[in-house]
RNA sequence: GACCCGUUCGUCUAUCGGUUAGGACUCCAGAUUUUCAUUCUGGCAAGAAGGGUUCAACUCCCUUACGGGUCGCCA
């Protein structure tokens, strides 16, 4: 028997976190079985559906690298996969519930009858849990069919899990009570209970619930941010799932590779967005200089810089400086722009040294002698001036990154001469020299 | 309010009766002939509380507290 679980989205908002860790579980619990991954659109509220949102849903998921085998677009022996055009299905599994007995009018709707009874369930997560539903006034009767004819989610949800053969449930923890309805209404329908595994849900900082609005919570604002599709599925993947090892760092491949519903938690966790930064980092390092560079250049452009020719060689340097792509232009402008902006507390503080000024100067003579120009060549070059000078390199260093980056801090000042050329790298020094004189 | 689930450093977590309670993020301190950053090393920091059970409890049981969830003709 194949694995077959689903992600199945309502298009009433943006493809949040919460929805992407469930979305990922299920994709991840499918895959690392051989099963099938289902994607269901549950759009059976009209009145909050939206094309866009529905839209984001699948940029979202396509973007976390999410792909499903049968849903919108991927067709499926199951079609259609929106529940919007699913009509006749239901009402033919709900003949069945009319026929056995099961349902009564009420105001024009349907309720479902519950058996009054204790439910339990063993969720692959939370364990053995048991329902009282002898307490009528605790468990009302359920409405599956509005009186406009239209059917709810609880129905619509399990009839689709039967038609589609889904052997796994993976979702939220909210729907946890919802679990002994479902139950009961597979039993009435006829049908064989997937198993259930409710996994917690995703809090804010502060431990109140993230909802929509949350920093962090649209997954859709993560790529503009400069964050990578494999660091965010990693991070997610972490809230609430361990690997049980000291590695955290995981591609979506290792997370295939070692997924296990087992190792989930119960309890609910919050999400720290430090540390989801920190993962981008770590996975930035782990990329080729080609492909940060190629990651990298769209956020240069939108900044409105120039994208020269040695522009890998630039991203490069900067490279293991950033931790998310949007912080490129801001650590490689001084290099893509002819024009620096000098920091003012790093001029203040060179003024205050009085030697400075003077062995930039000598730095700037040296320089013109190199005829190869290269950083190497330059940093050797430095080194000599230093020793004539008597004083050590490290002291010559920080004047001149802040007479080439304007900053005192940025990437390796061979890489920077590097980059600079020979050229530039002497008119920076002898104009900024000339600035620390005139203070 | 009722009913469920949960509770290990500030945060994410390991531990599945016997450990100096481990790792990671953050923070701090050193080091890497360059401040910042990166990297490395070191450091600060935890079993909610109270009862049991047991030779032994963070691990099992109960109570309390706290947190989250659910109680719709939303999904």
């Amino acid at each position: 028997m194949t694995v077959r679980t689903r992600f199945a989205p309502s298009p009433t908002g943006y493809l949040h976190v919460g929805g992407a860790r469930t979305a990922l579980f299920n994709w991840l619990f499918a895959r690392s079985h051989g099963g099938i991954f289902v994607l269901r659109v549950e759009d059976t509220d009209e009145a909050r559906n939206t094309d866009a949102a529905r839209q984001a849903i699948f940029d979202g998921m396509q973007w976390l690298g999410l792909d499903w085998d049968e849903g919108p677009g991927a067709g499926g022996p199951h079609a259609p996969y929106f529940q919007s055009e699913r009509r006749a299905i239901y009402d033919a599994w709900f003949d069945k519930l009319q026929a056995a007995g099961r349902v009564y009018e009420d105001g024009g709707a349907w309720r479902f009858r519950f058996e009054r009874q204790p439910v339990t369930m063993r969720d692959l997560v939370c364990g053995e849990v048991t329902i009282d539903y002898r307490d009528e006034s605790n468990t009302p009767d359920m409405v599956i069919r509005r009186s406009d004819g239209s059917y709810v989610f609880h129905f619509v949800n399990v009839v689709d899990d039967l038609e589609m053969a889904i052997t796994h449930v993976i979702r939220g923890e909210d729907h946890l009570m919802n679990t002994p309805k479902h139950l009961q209404l597979i039993e009435a329908l006829g049908g064989v209970a997937p198993q259930y595994a409710h996994i917690p849900l995703i809090l804010n900082p502060d431990g109140s619930k993230m909802s929509k609005r949350d920093a962090g919570a649209a997954v859709g604002d993560y790529p503009r941010q400069g964050f990578l599709a494999a660091a965010v599925v990693n991070f997610i993947a972490l809230l609430g799932w361990s690997s049980k090892t000291e590695e955290e760092i995981f591609t979506l491949e290792d997370l295939v590779a070692r997924f296990s519903l087992e190792a989930v938690n119960r309890a609910p966790a919050r999400f720290d967005l430090e540390k989801c930064r920190w993962v981008n980092q770590q996975h930035l390092a782990k990329l080729s200089n080609a492909a940060f560079a190629t990651l990298a250049a769209p956020f240069v452009q939108e900044a409105g810089l120039p994208l020269p020719e040695n522009f890998a060689a630039v991203a490069a340097a900067v490279k293991d400086k950033v931790r998310l792509l949007s912080e490129v232009p801001a650590a490689a402008d001084f290099i893509l722009l002819d024009e620096i902006v000098l920091d003012d507390e790093v001029v203040a503080k060179l003024r205050a040294n009085a030697a400075a000024a003077g062995l930039l100067e000598k730095l700037a003579v040296a320089f013109e002698g190199v005829g190869d120009w290269s950083g190497a060549a330059a940093k050797a070059v430095l080194n000599e001036v230093a020793a004539a000078a008597g004083v050590k390199p490290g002291q010559l260093m920080f004047p001149l990154r802040a007479a080439l980056s304007g900053r005192g801090h940025g990437p390796d000042l061979g890489d920077i001469l590097d980059l600079l050329g020979g050229a530039r790298s002497i008119a920076r020094v002898r104009e900024f020299a000339a600035t620390l004189a005139q203070g």
